[in-house]
RNA sequence: GGCGCGUUCGUCUAGAGGCUUAGGACGCCGCCCUCUCAAGGCGGAGAUCACCGGUUCGAAUCCGGUACGCGCUACCA
């Protein structure tokens, strides 16, 4: 098995979303595979019924897919190991489980809630070191079993755990890993409504999808044992584990909704890149070794190994998810942030149809050293697709004088004589034409034209805006200006 | 409580016995650039490598113990 070509797969419960930790670890099985020349397969683990929550399969698929994690194999895309959603499987599920009771491995429970609590609090009054279940219905002949199945009673199916045993297994993160089976609990295969546990189906699955690494986070670490028993019961090879070390809140509990968001939806409403999103995720509990932080989808596909990813949890440090989508955003072309910045408008309530596309894209790369989402562009410079409404009150008083009026009509008489659409350095030598002409500083130009072209203080270079707003409209601000602060 | 896993700057991490006066990145501070704000460049503060003991000529790196944190302990995944 371990010399065919790899096979991983994600195997996430639908509960609504997809977590960022979920986000994790579907991209590192991905990234295996893509490394490994392996296949990726998403399968749904939707076997608790309380669970159930509607449209979570189709969010969790578009969450996948949004950031560009694409399986081979999955439950709206088939393949050969189907189907792909464990409440379509469980037959196969019974199956096995009968195979296990037939063999010994496994055994029919008739025991009621009732008495599994009754039997937890006694074993917790008597102070033993772990609450199990204590095999009762182990002891049942063939004929009793047979009997109460015939009378319709719920059941259960246990595994059946050896006590005084080690369970051991190797994983690529944790290297060897020991339990005593003392500690291992005769864990529920198949529950009372028919639907296996997560462990048997795993297990099950895992062995008939034939998947060769399990790459998973280390919350499951404590349950591998059971894992391990069932392959060995099966009498089937076991797959090579890799457990995830967990993602963190900042007080380095497991990441939480408490804490902040936590769907990878709630990140992209929020304007952050798929791409940086990916990167910034990649990056918690991997390296490649090397001072390289910037990376794409297929870079991180050719340099990932899961033997370099690290043991410990990380904490998911927003700042630094930030600074990456500012790093993304000034990596991409102004023609591909043109779609995002509309969409941004249109979601301002900004309306953009007297803008040309080569107008937009001008704002963009004016704008883009400045910004760290395509939102703010909005933000931190409304005057591009507004109106200037009201001017900045420390600039005004800084750099508006009673001469400046005067100053900013000869300026504005000069940039009518310019041709019909100046570049940066027309401006520029029309500034300094009349500071030179006026005996002033072209300070005291510059800041009055940024002032009435934008209203703010802060922004691209002054004759960026002249050249992004066009001469007439430049020309209008400056005239507006001048009335009102004059 | 039991079992398991983990522990290098605030955060993400490099480091796989001598190359380390522990390197990089984010964030923070300063300087330069400069019409502003950024970006960029340069520099700075920031880690007794959790603690204790052992192995070794030599340990962040190997071993043991302790502490702390986290996970699991369901007919949830």
């Amino acid at each position: 098995m371990i010399n065919d070509t790899p096979r991983v797969r994600f195997a996430p419960s639908p509960t609504g979303y997809l977590h960022v930790g979920g986000l994790r670890t579907a991209l590192y099985n991905y990234l295996f595979a893509k490394r490994n020349n392996g296949k990726f397969v998403l399968r749904i683990e939707d076997t608790d019924r309380n669970r159930y929550v509607e449209g979570a399969v189709e969010n969790l698929i578009n969450a996948l897919k949004w950031c560009g994690l694409d399986y081979d194999e999955g439950p709206d895309k088939g393949g050969d190991y189907g189907p792909y959603m464990q409440s379509q499987r469980l037959e196969i599920y019974k199956e096995h489980a009968l195979q296990l009771v037939e063999n010994g491995h496994a055994y029919y429970c008739f025991c009621t809630p009732a008495r599994l609590e009754e039997l937890k609090k006694e074993q917790q009054a008597a102070k033993l070191p772990q609450a199990k279940y204590d095999k009762h219905c182990l002891s049942l002949s063939n004929d009793e079993v047979a009997a109460k199945l015939n009378a319709g009673e719920q059941y259960v199916i246990r595994l059946n755990v050896r006590p005084g045993q080690k369970v051991a297994f190797t994983d690529i993160i944790r290297e060897y890993v020991e339990f005593d089976s003392n500690n291992i609990d005769d864990q529920v295969l198949i529950k009372g409504d028919g639907y296996p546990t997560y462990h048997l189906a795993n297990v099950v699955d895992d062995h008939l999808m034939k998947i060769t690494h399990v790459v998973r986070g280390e919350e499951w670490l404590s349950s591998t044992p059971k894992h391990v028993l069932l392959y060995d019961f099966f009498g089937w090879e076991k797959p090579i584990f890799a457990h995830l070390p967990l993602l963190l809140n900042p007080d380095r509990s497991k990441l939480s909704k408490r804490q902040g968001d936590v769907a990878v939806e709630d990140y992209r409403a929020k304007g952050y890149f798929k791409e940086a999103l990916v990167n910034f995720v990649s990056l918690l509990g991997w390296n490649a070794g090397d001072d390289k932080e910037f990376y794409y989808l297929n870079e991180l596909a050719e340099k990932f190994s899961l033997e370099r990813v690290n043991k410990a949890g990380a904490v998911f440090d927003i700042e630094k998810l930030n600074w990456l989508n500012a790093e993304h955003l000034r990596a991409k072309d102004p023609a591909d942030l043109l779609q995002t910045l509309k969409d941004e408008l249109t979601a301002a309530g900004i309306g953009f149809t007297d803008k040309t596309d080569d107008y937009l894209k001008n704002v963009i790369a004016v704008m883009k050293e400045r910004v760290s989402f395509v939102k703010e562009y909005i933000e931190k410079s409304p005057y591009f697709f507004l109106p200037v409404t009201s001017y900045d009150e420390n600039s005004k008083l800084k750099n508006w004088n009673p001469d400046t009026g005067a100053q900013m009509t000869r300026l504005k008489d000069e940039f009518l004589k310019l041709g019909d659409s100046p570049v940066k350095e027309d401006y520029e030598s029309a500034l300094k034409n009349v500071a030179a002409e006026l005996n002033i500083g072209a300070g005291k130009l510059i800041h009055p034209l940024r002032l009435s072209t934008s209203g703010m203080a802060a922004g691209p270079g002054v004759y960026d805006i002249p050249v992004v707003l066009g001469k007439a409209e430049t020309v209008k601000r400056i005239e507006d200006a001048i009335t009102r602060l004059q």
